[in-house]
DNA sequence: CCAGTATCGCACTGATCACTGCGTTTCAGA
DNA sequence: TCTGAAACGCAGTGATCAGTGCGATACTGG
């Protein structure tokens, strides 16, 4: 664990060279082999030979599985729900809560996140929620800004963002839009 | 940690058989390793190594990592926390909630939620919660039982576990007392 | 006390993993 | 176009892992 490895080169490269070719198909692998068999633990050999690529590079870009998976969850979990603007502090999350739903209910997005807790800890946790956790945020300061009685990031964090990724990680049940809705119910009462 | 009390027993008994002792020593060493070292992904043979057992053993009573620490988990979650009857449900969730969140900031638990998440999935994370689940279902019926109007069990998972669990797996912020008491008044606010 | 059985330790084996030089290819800027 | 630097492919090494017979040991019920 030396590299921190983040964008490809250290100038920037554009995005169809090799390296971000390479980076994206190493990114789709470990998607499709932690969505496929989330029995047997990852490796960075599995990963490379099912990307296409020599685990040689994997290693010298990535270090380690922890990296990888923190590295994939990040890009993954980034830019891929966007914050509604609906009028309303009760329209924006609602919404909000509906997309994150759709979004951790995708049959790969859960391996991800379990494997990312497991193999990075901490770090690989906050990977998966840091721009949830950001969004939120953003949605209550704009309510908050209007002049009206705003929850605060702690309370909304705890009614919507926790429910919506225990039930997900730790249940089977599933995540329903009624659901969701009773969620931001409970937030806003009036 | 259930921890066998003191028992003078000789030789052929339950609880301090050889079996037992193997399986208390790789529970230790899993909790031990998991605690200390929280970046590179545990094995057998150093699990077995570490509990002065032989990884053969380990192999044939347990399997695998996923199984092993989903064992582990399970004995290590049943039994730690017990229901409280105060009288109140608010009175039995504010300890409950107490007790559980006290629980989930030992050092040892949290690498070990972690790991079984990742490595034995969806299993694994119910290893985790499956007792709390039907705790807090237990003070719920009682309520219930005693003519009073209380919220559902999904509504309390939602607004109970969920936050205590989110914060603890995903975030770095301290699950205090004050903290898990807000959470019971935002679930009972009369 | 004595079989019968389950469990464990031991010594292996093949396979895989993490990691490293070295030559080649690609890319960015002059 | 040219040049230096970064990234990649390749081959190979030592270490570790998962898994398997076989004999030894500890538990079970009679």
């Amino acid at each position: 664990m030396s590299t921190p490895a983040s964008l490809p080169s250290r100038t920037g490269s554009r995005p169809g060279g090799r390296s971000a070719r390479i980076r994206a198909a190493v990114h789709r692998a470990v998607g499709e082999l932690l969505a496929e068999q989330g029995g047997e633990p990852l490796t960075i050999p599995v990963v490379a030979a099912h990307a296409g690529v020599h685990a040689t590079t994997v290693y010298r870009r990535w270090g380690s599985v922890g990296e990888l998976f923190t590295d994939v969850a990040t890009s993954r979990f980034s830019g891929d729900i966007v914050v509604p603007d609906t009028g309303s502090l009760r329209g924006d999350l609602e919404r909000y809560a509906s997309d994150l739903a759709r979004d951790l209910t995708d049959p790969d997005t859960l391996p991800l996140v379990r494997a990312t807790i497991g193999a990075a800890g901490e770090q690989g946790a906050s990977a998966c929620t840091a721009e949830r956790q950001q969004q939120l945020r953003a949605m209550l300061e704009r309510d908050q800004a209007r002049g009206h009685h705003t929850p605060t990031v702690e309370h909304a964090t705890d009614a919507l963002l926790a429910p919506l990724y225990y039930r997900a990680v730790f249940t089977d049940q599933p995540l329903t839009p009624d659901w969701t809705r009773t969620l931001v119910t409970h937030l806003l009462p009036d």
